[in-house]
RNA sequence: GUGGGUAUAGUCAAGUGGUUAAGACAGCGGGUUGUGGUUCCGCCAUGCAUGGGUUCGAACCCCAUUACCCACC
């Protein structure tokens, strides 16, 4: 028995309705996972968290290992009560840290050395080290250590890549033994091309592991790209275990990815935005710190039962943005976060209700995108 | 009243005769997609207290005026 199950309940077109059952808890599907890379989600205390209805969230390896090092949280007990969360937690595997620290890393077949963000320490990352350190953590769901190609990319850079990452993630299998309290999840690569996605895709699902991720995308490239390249691989992955494509996003393309026939959804996205300004709403995104919201007492989104929109104004928040107040962080971070897990929400209704494609219209029109 | 000093953007300021007057903060606008983000990128003085003068050319030199500061009466 694995650690993490995933039941589909019903599709309207490709977009799925399901549920994942995971140690630390049931999560509902199409489901979006706020990002706490440092075991703790941005200004959010945990309760809050769970109060706005988010069922798991994501903490990330390569910052935990850096600090304060997963012998420490191993020594406390485990990521969930270091950090006070009960529910699901899924760890990235650093592999984004191999894309994201560009030319402070080396890749070598062995795995990728880094420099250390904090303290310019130097430090070697590989499948097997990536297993040991989110298995000291004890997330629900680790990731397998990949290398998420740059955009743009040209074949002769991507195809070595992604057959690497192939390699590395059958290193992370057999590296892997604790199969019954944790799951890894696999990583499809292969940058823009259709027929690189589709080997990656036919590699990885050889090995038969408990989910999947599309990995890669979202990395600067235009929609209508990641739109096609999503046309072309989601149908690739296993039908009974879930789909999770990494790094997504701002809530159109959440509409994009579960009408794809995707699952599970990260970004940082609400947090980062919402402590720098700007709010996402209903009626599309918001730069909360404009002039013009000077003497606003409005909710930020009229249509939002958020804890932030029931009871502060548009002017307040502005404020308390410009006084560089904590509070401001907080506020803008609690209504983002509600935001997107209410919108996911809502597309699972609609999934339930086989009304998904006039759910989407519908947004896209309130939203400001059609 | 006498002597001295200072006046450059909302604020603090660099610039002491030569092309479009540094920079910082504030202000204004934008960005942010598996978090290297109290962050990043733009914009923001046709004008240097005011009025004259010298000069090919003045924020810069000269004169007057005004305001403020410091001493001394």
């Amino acid at each position: 028995m694995t650690a993490v199950t995933y039941k589909l309940l019903h599709k309207d077109g490709k977009a799925r309705r399901g549920t994942i059952t995971a140690p630390h808890g049931k999560i509902q599907t199409p489901v979006f996972m706020p990002v706490g890379t440092a075991a703790t989600v941005k200004a959010m205390k945990p309760e809050s968290v769970k109060e706005l209805g988010a069922e798991i969230i994501l903490a990330n390896t390569y910052h935990l290992y850096l600090r304060p090092g997963h012998d420490v949280v191993k020594a406390a007990g485990g990521l969930h009560k270091f950090m006070n969360w009960d529910r699901p937690i899924l760890t990235d595997s650093g592999g984004f840290q191999v894309f994201s620290l560009g030319d402070m890393r080396k890749i070598t077949e062995e795995g990728a050395e880094f420099a250390s963000h904090i303290d310019g320490s130097r430090h070697m990352l590989s499948p097997e080290k990536s297993m040991e350190v989110q298995n000291a953590l004890g997330s629900d769901i680790i990731m397998a250590f990949d290398e998420c190609a740059p955009y743009p990319a040209d074949r002769e850079y991507v195809m070595p890549s992604m057959e690497r990452t192939t390699r590395w993630l059958e290193r992370c299998k057999a590296a892997h033994k604790d199969t019954e309290t944790q799951s890894l999840f696999g990583i499809m690569q292969g940058g823009m091309y259709d027929d690189l996605r589709r080997k990656s895709a036919e590699d990885i699902v050889k090995m038969d592991l408990p989910g999947y991720a599309i990995g890669g995308l979202s990395v600067g490239e235009p929609k209508e790209l990641m739109c096609s390249v999503l046309d072309g691989c989601v149908d690739l992955l296993p039908e009974d275990k879930p789909r999770y494509l990494m790094g997504v996003g701002t809530p159109d393309y959440l509409f994009e990815g579960v009408e794809r026939g995707i699952d599970m959804f990260d970004c940082v996205l609400p947090t980062r935005i919402g402590r720098n300004g700007t709010a996402l709403t209903s009626f599309g995104q918001v730069n909360i710190k404009n002039a013009r919201f000077e003497r606003d007492f409005l909710p930020l989104d009229p249509e939002c039962d958020c804890y932030t929109c029931r009871n502060y104004s548009r002017a307040y928040l502005r404020h308390l943005f410009k006084s560089g107040e904590i509070l401001s962080s907080m506020l803008l971070t609690e209504h983002n976060l509600h935001f997107l897990v209410n919108t996911m929400a809502g597309i699972r209704r609609s999934i339930e209700e086989d009304r998904f494609a006039e759910h989407k219209e519908e947004f896209y029109r309130k939203y400001g995108y059609m």
